[in-house]
RNA sequence: GGUGUGUAGCUCAGAUGGUAGAGCAGCUGACUCUUAAUCAGCGGGUCCAGGGUUCGAGUCCCUGCUCACCCA
């Protein structure tokens, strides 16, 4: 992706208007992006440096031009399947010691999120191999990661990993896999045969009878240290407490001194509020292969 | 890439007893044998030929042998259970061996011998269920086999046994926040960052792992800095040389090049020649801090990191004001903290500011499951912290007339 | 051709993380300035229609209709 520090025409970059509204794009001379913040003209932020706030060409309003970070790309993605948010992300990141330098498979691609994230992550010198078993969505995810800039990191393949294995040329090659599979239990055997020594593999699965059937299959193949996380995101809010609440009742000058005075004892106070939060995912069943000297 | 099965010499590795303790070992040139809790000590030549991921157990005859991982076979048969706990007594006097005969049998016999004898002498036992017999076994095995498993120095590793040993010397730092800091703030190779990192070292050693050796982490710190994460994480030359330290007082100062760290050394102290030894270090230190900081002035930031416990909060705050300014917009500004009400109202302040935007508060709440066949549930733990600690993140933005247009 | 919008009887919902929140209208009560005003309260919601898909978790997609905008 890109590190100079203007948005150069080809780049895909980030557009962002809100938490619900981030667009990704790619930068063209001529074509126009269009959304509810209006009309932005490519010829108008080619050459813009990244940080910069872009404005449509009427209405005044304004969209954030930002690099393309793997967070970013997530909400910026055509959702062909559901996908897999920042808070299991950079959790199976962390369980599967993603750094460059590191061979690491994944299945299925399904939209690429997590995809986006685990390639960025290996660059330099590592690699991203990804399953996906239904043919027209790996099509799509292939041209997904050729607008992202990551065709030297991912490898995209159409290819049923429970059936089919991950490939004869990974064998004993791959540091780690995650599996994101209606039944990863069935995909197992196949893990062991690219897994190397010591390697992990971390499952995502939204049922726990799901979980227990991956875990039992792992149990029985030769892995150790089986563990099942879940993890959510809690955001919060703020508001300036200071500003006028709308429900107030203003009987009286004197009920309206009264809420002046406490406007002002609040003065640079914030308050916090819970935001609504994904009150489920999946869980993350993670496992290391034992030792090569042992069965 | 380097993906050793062995520890080796000069390198770390992570043992976890039994009991789920975790302890980091660095096998140096003067590292004789490995002590564990109250296990006899482990000898290093032994060590050297376990492979991460190996069991040593202590077995009968006193020494450390290698032990295979269960396979859980017990645990896949089918999961229905008939009988039930009714009929036992529970009134401590199941078990015949007394406590002296316990400790004797833990004279000459292996831990799993402990563990058969005593189920073998408990009354209740053979009648009890299937699941209840797998707890016991498990329990009893925790409390009397002395095993160590053999784990590889990775950031989660390391982040797991530095927050179960000491929860402050970490300032809280969970795993999955540590994680969750280095996707929010977008650490990728060949970027630039500026880290305060309070928490043992653990986050620019993590951060140093993610750039490879391409790009630059600037260590801002005040007085000294904690590298124990820094250097357990076992990592290469290349990758060590990413992290330049700078202090905050050059930051701060109007004029950097006068202060104590950036003063340039003084060459009038050379009479003897091991102080022209000295001086000679002296000079190099010096020219490497000039050449760090003139790095870090050429061109802002990608990303500023601040991690920071409860003590260290005016130092975060001092930290992010001498900052703030290097980020370049479009990099992002993270924070984590222990308290909410400073995260709160930097965020209220970032927001109003127009300076920002993707300003989110955010918490993890993340908890472990215990996984077995009709028995999965969430760890029961009575003083759990299950979503400890606050991030703030944002994106800097231009808010200038020309970042506007 | 492209993009966006559509929820209460009606009309809306925040210049950057506030779409189960409101206003009007309606109803009830209080009051006095009574073809009614003012104040207080109450009732009213499942998201335009249809189809297709995602893992056994949608911030999913398509078509049609509506209105708005952009390009030509």
């Amino acid at each position: 992706m890109t590190s100079e520090e203007c948005a150069r025409e080809g780049d895909f970059v980030i557009l962002w208007g809100s938490y619900t509204q981030i667009f990704g794009v790619v930068l063209k001379h001529g074509e126009i992006t269009n959304n509810r913040f209006g009309n932005f003209h490519h010829d108008e932020i080619i050459g813009r440096s990244y940080g910069s706030k872009v404005r449509s060409r009427k209405g005044g309003l304004w969209l954030a031009l930002l690099r393309a970070s793997p967070e970013f790309v997530t909400h910026s993605l055509t959702h062909r399947t559901q996908i897999v948010y920042h808070a299991d992300i950079s959790m199976l990141r962390c369980l599967l010691d993603a750094r460059p330098g590191r061979v690491i498979c994944e299945a299925g691609t399904g939209s690429g999120s997590v995809s986006a994230s685990l390639g960025r992550a290996l660059r330099p010198g590592g690699r991203l191999h990804t399953f996906e078993f239904h043919e027209e969505r790996q099509r799509q995810a292939q041209a997904d990661f050729e607008k992202y800039g990551l065709l030297d990191v991912v490898t995209s393949r159409h290819r049923d990993v429970c059936n089919n294995g991950f490939g004869e040329d990974l064998r004993g090659a791959v540091h780690g896999v995650f599996l994101d599979l209606p039944a990863p239990w069935a995909a197992v055997g196949h893990v062991s045969e690219v897994l190397v020594p010591g390697g992990k593999v971390v499952t995502f699965s939204p049922c726990v009878e799901q979980v227990d059937k991956t875990a039992t299959e792992l149990r029985r193949s030769g892995y150790f240290d089986v563990r099942m996380l879940e993890t959510l995101a809690v955001n919060w809010g703020v508001r300036d407490a200071e500003a006028k609440s709308k429900k107030r009742r203003l009987g009286s000058k004197e009920a309206e001194e009264k809420e002046e005075d406490a406007d002002a004892a609040r003065r640079g106070e914030w308050l916090s509020y819970q935001m609504p939060m994904r009150s489920h995912t999946g869980y993350l069943l993670v496992a290391t292969r034992c030792p090569a000297d042992e069965p | 890439m380097a993906f050793p099965a062995f520890p080796a010499r000069g390198a770390h590795v992570v043992l976890r007893d039994s009991e789920g303790a975790q302890k980091v070992f660095f096998l140096g040139a003067n590292c004789q044998d490995l002590r564990m809790g109250k296990y006899p000590a482990i000898p290093l030549d032994t060590v050297l030929a376990t492979p991460y991921g190996a069991i040593l157990r202590r077995e009968a005859n006193g020494k450390w042998q290698r032990h295979r991982h269960s396979s859980g076979e017990a645990d896949t048969a089918d999961a229905e259970v008939q009988e039930n706990n009714q009929h036992l007594a529970q009134d401590n006097s199941a078990q015949s061996l007394t406590p002296s005969d316990v400790r004797d049998l833990k004279k000459t016999c292996s831990g799993d011998a402990v563990v058969e004898a005593l189920a073998s002498n408990s009354a209740t036992f053979a009648s009890k269920t299937k699941f209840a017999k797998e707890k016991y076994l498990k329990k009893k095995a925790q409390k009397h086999v002395q095993q160590v498993t053999f784990l590889r120095p990775s950031a989660m590793e390391l982040c797991e046994t530095y927050y179960k040993a000491s929860r402050s010397k970490v300032c809280g730092l969970r795993y999955d926040y540590l994680s969750s800091i280095l996707c929010q703030a977008d650490v990728r190779s060949g970027g630039r960052y500026l880290v305060l990192d309070c928490a043992a070292g653990l986050v620019t050693g993590a951060m140093a792992q993610q750039l490879a050796g391409v790009g630059q982490v600037f260590r801002v710190f005040k007085g000294g800095f904690p590298e124990k994460g820094f250097f357990e994480l076992d990592l290469s030359e290349a990758e060590k040389a990413a992290v330049r330290p700078i202090a905050v007082e050059a930051l701060s100062s109007h004029e950097p090049f006068s202060t104590e760290w950036l003063r340039p050394a003084s060459n009038a102290e050379a009479e003897e020649p091991v102080a022209a030894g000295r001086a000679e270090a002296r000079a190099t230190r010096a020219r490497q801090r000039k050449a760090d900081f003139e790095s870090l002035e050429a061109q802002p930031v990608h990303g500023l990191l601040i991690v920071a416990g409860e003590d260290e909060l005016d130092l975060a705050m001092e930290v992010l004001e001498v900052c703030l300014p290097r980020l370049s917009p479009g990099g992002r500004a993270v924070l984590f903290g222990q308290h909410m009400q400073p995260m709160a109202a930097l965020q209220g302040q970032w927001r109003a500011s127009g300076g920002f935007v993707d300003v989110r508060l955010m918490q993890l709440f993340t908890r472990e499951f215990q996984v077995l066949p009709a028995r999965t549930h969430p760890f029961m733990v009575s003083e759990s912290q299950l979503c400890e600690g606050f991030i703030l993140c944002a994106s800097k933005v231009d808010n200038t007339a020309a970042g506007t247009d």
